[in-house]
DNA sequence: TTTGATTTATAAACTCTATATAAATTCAAA
DNA sequence: TTTGAATTTATATAGAGTTTATAAATCAAA
């Protein structure tokens, strides 16, 4: 899951990173705000660890455009002093504070809970090995892209993901997707898990899309 | 945004006005009272910060009139045995008071908090790529230059500014700019986007609207 | 009269489907 | 166990149909 830290410190920044990263977590590091706004606009987060004392735009400024633009949540560093900046942040998305100097140990608990909530707010997302599927605005990436394919194999894709490790029939894809006016709609539906196949594999994909002969077909992740 | 801040201490209306133009605000600056009125009778200002000690009408009175006749917030800054001026000024359409001395960087929080609850509007720009729009105002400029576009081109854009990385269904734009007042909104919004686009082209954007087929649009920082 | 918004008309692009052919698997018979 | 026909699935390609883009015309408002 990508995060995004941004600190004018470049220890901090190190130190976060290797112990979110050893946590399994994707992280991207800027070091003001500006780098972290290039970042945002390129890939999407799920969450952004912020310093409040930075040159240039300040912490809390960047803050409030992370969490109205691109409504993820955010955790604020703030130095000892600047308590009181607690007040000032919490109502305007700011969903955690963390003042310095902290454990990583604490830091890493926090972004768990913040984004076990979020998680389950925003469960319009089906996600399976490293491919991630929007179910309302179809986005879709795998790794850290984007991608933008065509309707049909976003359908088909979704319905197995869905139903990710377990036998799916022919028809019931079919039927689910097709409906019933088709006219051949074996030979219909190979040539798009073939497509869908083809993008998976060039896009790094880590699941697979197993033959049942006979039946049907298995979503996987790959090992 | 403009600001207005009122203070007969040259070496203050230097350091705040450099601090908050920083944050990109806009700041007129006066060193008494009577020009501050002046000012006011000529430009439209979002909020004043004013100075309680000056010669001459004194930064309680100013406030009076500035809260009463154009009704918007003021925040004084006191020195720090006047504390008990507090009760003096609040309830009177007084917003905040910050004590002399002061860090900038707390006039700034309070400056934009209070912008924040008197406008609702706290991030009143959208910047994405080398685009920069205020949604005040309207104003856009593209690189360094300043545009004038038609408003329908104008909201359409704002719409996908605030929403970049995003797949946006054209059916989700149509609801928003238009309501449902239109006979072949399809064909409307391909004109709009079509246009927009020849605009982006020509200003040399950096950003570009991609389309997804079968569902809508998308805006992208190009690379 | 000029500018912007919408509609209409036409062109272009892309998806989807169908078809053709190849490859793989199954199964039965030798 | 091997072989080969039958069956199922994969892959490649092309045409039909749909969606979107573009250009031009009309309408409305300033």
């Amino acid at each position: 899951m990508p995060l995004l830290i941004v600190d004018d410190d470049e220890a901090i920044l190190q130190l976060v990173s290797i112990h979110l990263e050893q946590a399994g977590y994707n992280v991207k590091k800027a070091s003001n705000a500006e780098a972290a706004l290039a970042f945002l606009q390129q890939h999407p987060f799920d969450l952004a660890i912020i310093d409040v004392m930075m040159p240039g735009m300040n912490g809390f400024q960047l803050a409030n455009i992370v969490t109205k633009q691109y409504e993820i949540p955010v955790i604020l560093l703030t130095a000892k002093g600047q308590i009181e900046d607690k007040e000032r942040g919490f109502g305007q998305g700011i969903d955690d504070y963390i003042v310095k100097p902290f454990e990583t140990k604490e830091l890493l608990f926090r972004v768990n809970a913040i984004l076990r909530r979020y998680r389950k707010i925003h469960q319009a997302q089906s996600v399976v090995g490293n491919v991630k599927m929007d179910k309302d605005t179809w986005e879709l990436s795998i790794g850290e892209k984007q991608f933008i394919w065509p309707m049909k194999e976003l359908e088909i894709l979704l319905y197995l993901l869905q139903r990710t490790g377990r036998n799916v029939s022919r028809w019931d894809l079919i039927d689910e997707i097709w409906g019933e006016t088709l006219e051949q709609p074996e030979f219909t539906l190979n040539t798009h898990i073939n497509r869908i196949r083809e993008r998976l594999k060039r896009a790094e994909a880590t699941i697979e899309i197993v033959t049942i002969r006979g039946f049907g077909y298995r979503l996987e992740v790959k090992r």
